[in-house]
DNA sequence: AAAAGTAGAACGAATGTTCATTTCTGTCAA
DNA sequence: TTGACAGAAATGAACATTCGTTCTACTTTT
């Protein structure tokens, strides 16, 4: 089993072979690109076991992305409960997302890189899951408490987490070959200069002259 | 024939209305859930036909996507072409791509919102192509210029234009539903506080101080 | 003995591709 | 102007394959 934090146990029970053998395939070839035959032989668990325990094809991905969800929410649950502070609590999801892009690169893949829509049809898009919902949430307190700079909740969530979240598009398309924890500090840098409650609005006007 | 900026011809040629039909199609419901049949009823050109022209489905979408791209480089050589300056020529990149997202939205899901590597295997990662590579290079030329922080060329590259990229992300999947447009000021507002070559490093220490 | 798991053959539906045939189009002799 | 005709373009029914799913007979575990 695709663990974040949690060590599998072992031996490993056979759905979770399952949903091993499946992240691997779907992330390296894509949902459509495997076939259910394909899981079956990797994860060496016959045919029958996986439709008892997960209905078909569909209901594997779908497991998947339940189980990745639910990781998700309690890595999000911990920082709010670990770290007070809103730009502190975006700093350490920043930091957190960028480690497991580098630990944990096909979870990474699987929940922020993948379509789901394409592929799971009845699920509503991962931006509107609990995880980026926390996310959200943690802007919107940050802006109450005049913490962040006040704007529009989307633009303000975009411009702070927008960055980060290119960047690991990127490197996990294989375009960076630094990893990225390298990068936390320049790009929490830009951030609060970005989204700061700044003052600076000196320098803008600046900016608008020389253009 | 779906086009950037020209308009389509009349009648249109053959294999413009297959190409037609496909973008609609393959946004919709994704390259692997549209069968070459669908292709084929929905742009009411037989199926001979669209071998001849394309070699099969993935040359169509092959087509569609070179097609695209070629306009999307023809986009960012009439921006630097028009716009002085690098910071200049990064707000109009973003004006554009909010304008086409309401405009165009199909194109702009197709060719930032899909992942190509899933069914254009031979394809390098979008990201690497032509328009792509031509917004970085801006951004560089505003780094060496002094008009941009300097900072790691994708770290400064992500931050501008990411957060834009984001907020395209969710206003195609359907969070968002303020047009985006409406945002360009405060997203390049948050934009060049970012990457500004910025003064207000009192603010980032007290910002230290604080957390 | 009941429950859970295995192995793998079989099946139907869907899909990508092919190709024999038909239609179109421009040319040229009558 | 007509009509024959050759080559190109377009057609769509037929084909082969793949894939998700089901099922049966058998084995292991509890």
């Amino acid at each position: 089993m695709p663990y974040l934090n949690k060590v599998a146990p072992d031996p490993e029970p056979l759905d979770c072979r399952v949903l091993t053998a499946a992240l691997d395939l779907f992330v390296e070839r894509g949902f459509h690109n495997v076939s259910i035959h394909d899981v079956q032989r990797e994860s060496g668990v016959s045919m029958g076991s996986i439709y008892k325990h997960f209905g078909g094809k569909e209901g594997v991905a779908k497991g998947l992305y339940y189980h990745l969800l639910k990781e998700f929410e309690e890595m999000m649950d911990r920082v709010i409960q670990e770290v007070p502070g809103s730009r502190q609590r975006c700093e350490r999801i920043i930091t957190l997302l960028f480690e497991y892009t580098e630990t944990r690169r096909s979870i990474i893949e699987y929940m922020l890189h993948a379509k789901h829509r394409e592929f799971l049809p009845d699920e509503p898009p991962i931006c509107s899951s609990g995880p980026f919902k926390a996310m959200r949430r943690i802007v919107q307190e940050g802006m109450d408490a005049g913490e962040i700079r006040r704007g529009d909740p989307w633009v303000m969530a975009s411009s702070i987490f927008g960055g980060a979240i290119r960047l690991i598009h990127l490197r996990l398309d294989g375009l960076v070959d630094t990893p990225l924890p390298a990068f936390r500090d320049e790009v929490i840098e830009c951030v609060w200069q970005g989204a700061g409650n700044g003052e600076s609005l000196v320098q803008q006007s600046r900016i608008k002259a020389a253009g």
